[in-house]
DNA sequence: TTGCCCTTGTAACTTAGGTTACAGATATTT
DNA sequence: AAATATCTGTAACCTAAGTTACAAGGGCAA
């Protein structure tokens, strides 16, 4: 009886099939920081749920632009990935190990086999359903928001303090080092933030928040 | 026995129950042009199914900006909806009828019912994957191309005759009316198309389809 | 026919933000 | 400690594209 389970979901798995087999057939993996999962055009083969450790889902295209999509956190399941095997698609993005990941990795027939199941299919569905729908929030932000305000709304949602190089940080909201700098700069000369090497403190989370634009 | 589903998919219902459950239990809804199926914020209760007509899902900020998420054709799944329904979200976007739409609507009890035959559950859940994959690309295409890139991408796949108002393309592209004009007159005076009111003629595909960098 | 509205054309201006080019500061490796 | 790499700061520059402000043409309604 494995018990990444436990480790993952702080619970027994639930009493239904679907669950069941996740939890017998899945294979545990382990994938050291910094490397791959999956790259754009690799093809898709088998579900994955991540156990422990962050995943960065991210696009690239050729001029090595880079954005973030989404991460991927304990015991959530890679929309990307699931949503590949259903239409039997290569990957669009690339999943990349933050830190060092732990995966319980299932065969695509046995993933197919479990849907059969309604408890396993709606925590499945409702999680790809909610980073879908965050998706197109993206759409949004990258459309219509500037870059200063995406940069507030990122120090916001990941406040207080952050430990991320700027560079990172240009990653996340697909811009330039030197953008997000001039912009953390002028933060700091307003007394919103202090910023350190490898790390931003949030001094005045609420009139961050009140530089954001509600839509 | 409604002829909807001969309609909407040129032949007879697969013999599976999800797809019996679908075609018996729905209800037919005309709904005239020019008027929203759902908008941002209202909440979700129905599965909903294109039988005629176009759908355009859009999202619209506070500012009045636009832009096409997605395009529903007859036959089609409305991506949003059915993920809203799955995850218990109220709409992030619009739908608005672009043409006269018939739609087939399950009620979400009959859906969610429907859903335990993997014959229609694979249908609605490779659509929605190819439509989320196409928002992954959106989310790229908006982060980094150019907009007289997206145009010239939007003509090439429109193409050879496209019946749009300027208007109209830049929202689809999440621009200004001007800025369309100006790359149109471009590619205009370039010989690559044709303006003429309500109608742009691509002259010279090969041209257009030259300009667009391969990602 | 006269008006009015919608579409298109176009120029001038402004600004966000991408780019280039460094310098100094702090870690990390040898 | 020295050398090297990584991070941050900052200025100057440039371009895409949003904005403003009109003019003119086509089509429809009164």
């Amino acid at each position: 009886m494995p018990n990444w389970f436990e480790e993952c979901f702080l619970s027994a798995p639930p009493d239904s099939t679907g669950w069941d087999l996740l939890n017998q057939k899945a294979i545990i993996k382990d994938v050291p920081e910094g490397t791959f999962l999956f790259t754009q055009g690799s093809p898709c083969e088998h579900f994955v749920i991540v156990v422990s450790g962050n995943v960065r889902v991210q696009y690239q295209d050729l001029n090595g632009n880079e954005i973030v999509l989404y991460r991927l956190c304990p015991a959530e399941v890679c929309n990307t990935t699931t949503l590949c095997l259903l239409a039997d698609n290569h990957y669009p993005a690339a999943g990349y190990a933050e830190t060092d990941v732990k995966l319980a990795v299932l065969s695509k027939a046995d993933f197919t086999l479990s849907l059969e199941d309604k408890t396993f299919r709606d925590y499945i569905f409702s999680q790809i359903a909610r980073r879908s729908m965050e998706l197109i929030s993206l759409v949004n932000e990258v459309a219509f928001l500037t870059v200063e305000e995406r940069l507030i709304r990122y120090l916001v949602n990941n406040g207080p303090h952050i430990d991320t190089t700027h560079r990172e940080i240009a990653t996340h909201l697909g811009t330039a080092r030197e953008v997000v700098s001039r912009y953390l700069r002028r933060l700091s000369n307003n007394g919103h933030i202090k910023t350190s090497r490898k790390g931003i403190d949030i001094l005045n989370h609420k009139a961050l928040e009140s530089l954001i634009v509600v839509t």
